[in-house]
Formats: C-alpha cells, sequence, structure tokens
DNA sequence: CAAATTTCAGCGCAACTGATATCA
DNA sequence: CTGATATCAGTTACGCTGAAATTT
C-alpha cells in the first residue's frame, strides 16, 4: 500500500536538489524517483478499489487480458508473455482466478503440452464490474485531461521502446 | 525482473484498442498500463546495474539519503517517511545494509526512544559508485532529453499531487 | 497513564531456481 | 531424443498487520 504522508514539501524536488549538488544536475533521477513513486501510488489506489471484489491489480490484469481474448481463453505461456510475468507467475495468478471460479482450465487440444485458461461467466462480470469501478475512478488520473494522457503516453513510449520493450511497430510514418 | 520479450508490436497500444472496444475509450488506461510498465522496466535496469554492489533499488535509495542527510545519520521514523515505505519496511532496509556493513545503528541521544541509522565510510564510497553507473546509464530515460525530462516530471508530478503524495508548496525555481 | 518509536513474528504475494511430467 | 509447456517444491524478498518493548 501506498502511504499517505503527505508531507508539506515534494520530496522528489528536494532530493533533487540535494542530487545535484552532489552529483551534478540530473533531471533524469527525478524523472525516473517519479515513475517509481506515481506506480506505487497508482497500484494503491487500484488494489483499494478492486479489494472488494478479492483481485489484485495483477489479477485483475489477467482477466482483462482473457476478456479480450477472442475466445475467452489463451495457453498459459500467452498469459505469461503479456502479462510479462514469470510462467510460475502466471501460474499462480491463474491458481487463485480458478480457486475463486472466475477462470477454469483445460488441456488445450491443438497441443497436448499445453493448457488453456479460460475465463468464466462469472469471471466476465467481475470484470466488467472492476472496470467500471475503475473507470469511475479515472484510474487515478483525473488530474490530467486528455492531451496531458496523450502526451504522457507519448513519452512513456519513447521509455518503453529505449528499454526493448517492443520493437518499433509499422505505427502512424508520418512521424 | 522485467522480461524481455521484445514482442513485434506495442502490447499496450493493442491492448487500448481492444479495451476501447469493449468498455469504450480510456486514454487514462493505457497511460496507467504504460506507467506500471516503465516502472517495471526502469527497476529491473536499475537492479541489474546494482547487482555488482549487491544493493536493490530500495537499498540504493536509502544509502544515497542517508548520504545526503547533514550528518550522515537520520532517525529510522525520518528513514520511512523520506523513502515513503512502511516502518518495518524501514527496519528491514536498514538492516540489510547494516549486515552489509554500510549503515550502523544506534540510540537516538536526543529521544531514547529513536533510533539512528549513519551511513559508513564504506557505504558513502558504495553510493557514489552505484551512482556513477546509474549516472552513466542515464537513469534508463536516455531516450529523452532535457525538456522531455522536465514535460515528464511536471506530468507525473501533478498525479502525485493529486493523489495526495505531498500538498501543495512553492516550487523552486531554482533550487 | 497515553502516545511515540522501533522491532519482532507471522501472513500474503510475487519472483526465481530446479526438478518433473507430458507431449510435439 | 530434443525441445517446449506447465506445474510443483523450495527459497528469497518485501510489504503489511498486530503485538511487544522502550521511552517521552
Amino acid at each position: 500500500m501506498g502511504k499517505e504522508l503527505r508531507l508539506p514539501f515534494d520530496p522528489i524536488e528536494q532530493a533533487g536538489a540535494r542530487w545535484s549538488d552532489e552529483f551534478g544536475p540530473s533531471r533524469a533521477m527525478a524523472v525516473a524517483t517519479s515513475v517509481m513513486r506515481v506506480q506505487q501510488l497508482l497500484l494503491a489506489g487500484y488494489d483499494a478499489l478492486l479489494k472488494p471484489y478479492d483481485l489484485t491489480f495483477a489479477r485483475y490484469e489477467a482477466l482483462v487480458l482473457l476478456s479480450f481474448s477472442r475466445r475467452g481463453e489463451l495457453p498459459m505461456r500467452v498469459v505469461g508473455e503479456r502479462l510479462m510475468v514469470h510462467p510460475t507467475s502466471a501460474t499462480n495468478i491463474v491458481d487463485r482466478l480458478v480457486r475463486q471460479g472466475l477462470v477454469t482450465r483445460r488441456r488445450n487440444p491443438a497441443d497436448g503440452r499445453g493448457v488453456l485458461a479460460a475465463i468464466t461467466d462469472e469471471g466476465r462480470t467481475v470484470a466488467a464490474d472492476a472496470t467500471r469501478d475503475l473507470m469511475a475512478a479515472g484510474f487515478g488520473l483525473d488530474a490530467l485531461d486528455d492531451a496531458d494522457c496523450d502526451a504522457l503516453f507519448a513519452l512513456l513510449r519513447r521509455v518503453r521502446l529505449a528499454a526493448g520493450d517492443f520493437t518499433e511497430a509499422p505505427v502512424a510514418q508520418d512521424g
């Protein structure tokens, strides 16, 4: 959980100032710290919102992933890939969802080695309800309007691309 | 650890498209996912860089915090506040640093209830070396120039402020 | 006594390693 | 056989809650 401290100053700016004195200017350090902190704050908010559904954000993401899939089911391997988690973590997450009755497992008829995780009707209901709540909360980003969101997304996208999150895609070629 | 998948497309953009079909447009959702992913990527990079020093990013932050403090020592309570972690987490983090010989503990002479965490000479050396490496790596943000960093910081700052990370303060103009 | 500071024990969640069973 | 898929067992790390010890 993110703590609610409400310091009477911005701790990241203050640390940045001392940082500059010691190591020289580094905007990047302030940005890095900000990303860490915002992630922490957003995640704490999401987990709080999802608690009534007995979901963590990780399990919610898995549920949404399955609800988006064409037939409502995906191989475990794909689940791990898309969620970008370790295969054993994917097993663990799906385990929980199965115990909650939101997902079922079955052998992949197309590949006997694999297992398909399939969302249940209740899973779809829970995913829709939880999503409604998250959207009502504006994903904790009400402070930003559409243009801000677009700008933020674009900046973060460049960081992801540089970090090798995905390969340059044939998006708009005019840019 | 962040996985290196390098999908031939941007999974967040793709998910955003399906999201819009299902729940309606939500730029916020794409931004939220991006923040989560960038944090994961940056943290994985930092942890990899810090591994030779047997530091996690959390322990590194604590070390830098102490090295910035005026007398190289701070009450545990303040450590927890500044790092924005639970008091028991502060204890845990400092425990590790003490075991590594980078920090020492002593009772607070000004308040017998409290404990001071003090950075050692070796701690200062390690902090400086690790910082050099992180700065050489541009904190994983080489894709952004100074103006981009400023823009990103400003956007994230608004999210933090709205989430109650700190109370509105007079923005420092030049340190 | 009440309140603050810190630590400890215990629980939960998530990631990793290594081993195993199954199947292409 | 090899390689891929998935799970299980065990370890590590970290955050939280609740309780305890100490001191103000």
